[in-house]
DNA sequence: CGGTAACGTACGGCATTATAGAACATCGTT
DNA sequence: AACGATGTTCTATAATGCCGTACGTTACCG
């Protein structure tokens, strides 16, 4: 299975340019390859005409083209979990009609890096750049529980699990309980225990490495939305983490 | 002078990835190409091997490479302008609270090369390395105006006016009187042509040579912004754009 | 003004090189 | 365990890319 020697000279070219030398004509990569004058112009021709180089009129010297812009930054947008997590946040709060957000592990506490409003129901306490307690979110839960034990072990020491509403986990052992079982579940669950009336899940997303990146959660008014039509969500919510860890390479 | 196969069947496949579809796997590339499994395999091999694109791991599907990244860097870095503007475009966004942007012309299209923040205003639609419509913009109404009468011929001939909002020209004889309009101006402004609700205005940096370099502009949410004070931001804004201009040489 | 570099471009025969068929391997599924 | 779907390797063929040569241009200098 041999390597393609046009497509590694064509590379290679690219290569050649840097910062000190911008600009190359074909004599100079001619020099710099060894590679025949004639041989050149038919790759050069080519990366050309798919916008790889390009110069400023004919004759001039080759630089590097706008295509490696346009393409470098895909991959940079590809990495990037928020760009990558926004259609799906957006299909899924269009199909189930709720509140979804992004966040992630901030220290003690979680952060929404991102939301989608859903239609059906209206969560205003929430806003982008908002910190939660991790104690009494689902998606705090989530942020948490997938941790290293040495950063649980270092985030509990000494947290105030204050009360939020009358569900609120209080106590810390009985909190790490929670962990382990959101742990098993691969999702997490806020039976009102941050704002009365408010049902959420969360699940979490994975990265290439195989470490956590973020989680989204997905948050209902529990008077508009039936507990079997909450569990139908939590399985829509997992499905959308799933495909938005793969979109990351996990 | 044909132009080679090889190389241009390595560079499409490169074109096949996007937003949407960040990964792929030899079948689905098979399928979009119409290429033989093995043909490809040497191709996907050859752009691996040069880190164009990547795998987390064996068999698993491809993904656009880091050498992508690297080299886009370079050429932003290489167009030694987004550097010279940098800093100008920092400022005139610091100043005025908006987004500001510093496009260039690639053949029917303006591509974003840099791009600062507002903090009053979040313009979310734009992205560096993002192409737009030169017909539906400020940036792109001025890349197009100074250039070589030729080259608005051959641009505007055949080209696509579709309407993106009801303020969009999609006539060819009005939108050339808009350029002529913004050669005379020596400024052009968009009025919810591109986006519902936005308007913007775009001035042109000039190079050491007298040439059209880059164009820069300024978005603004039309609810946030006066029409005086639009009018104050483009004074600004020409001020800028001269600035950079005379420290290219102009 | 003519001669001559220097550079990019075009042509065409030859042989290297890329191609695609088929067979092989490696999963994951039923 | 057999199957299907996927990626990989092998090999013969001829198509493809390679490069020597020759042709336009443009720029520079005598």
């Amino acid at each position: 299975m041999p390597l393609i020697q046009a497509v590694e000279r064509a590379l290679n070219i690219l290569e050649l340019f840097s910062e000190q030398k911008v600009e190359l004509n074909l004599a100079e990569i001619s020099h710099m390859t060894g590679l025949h004058k004639s041989t050149l112009h038919s790759l050069l021709k080519t990366l050309q005409a798919q916008g790889y180089i390009e110069q400023t009129e004919a004759n001039a010297p080759y630089r590097l083209g706008m295509k490696l812009l346009e393409r470098g930054y895909l991959v940079q947008r590809s990495r990037d979990f928020v760009a990558v997590a926004r259609p799906y946040l957006e299909d899924l709060s269009e199909r189930t009609g709720q509140t979804v957000h992004l966040g992630v592990l901030d220290g003690k506490a979680g952060v929404y890096v991102d939301k989608v409003e859903g239609t059906r129901s209206i969560i205003v306490y929430s806003r982008i750049g908002r910190r939660m307690p991790i104690h009494t979110t689902a998606i705090g839960k989530v942020l948490l529980a997938f941790q290293a034990p040495a950063v649980i072990g270092k985030t509990l020491d000494g947290y105030d699990f204050a009360a939020s509403t009358e569900n609120t986990i209080t106590q810390c052992d009985l909190f790490e309980a929670a962990l382990a079982r959101v742990r098993s579940d691969g999702f997490a669950v806020d039976e009102q225990e941050n704002v009365r009336g408010c049902r959420c899940a969360a699940v979490p997303i994975w990265g290439h490495d195989r470490k956590l990146v973020a989680a989204i959660s997905i948050s209902t008014v529990v008077e508009n939305v039936s507990m079997d039509e909450f569990k139908s969500l939590i399985e829509q919510l997992k499905a959308t983490g799933a495909s938005v860890s793969r979109d990351l390479g996990y």
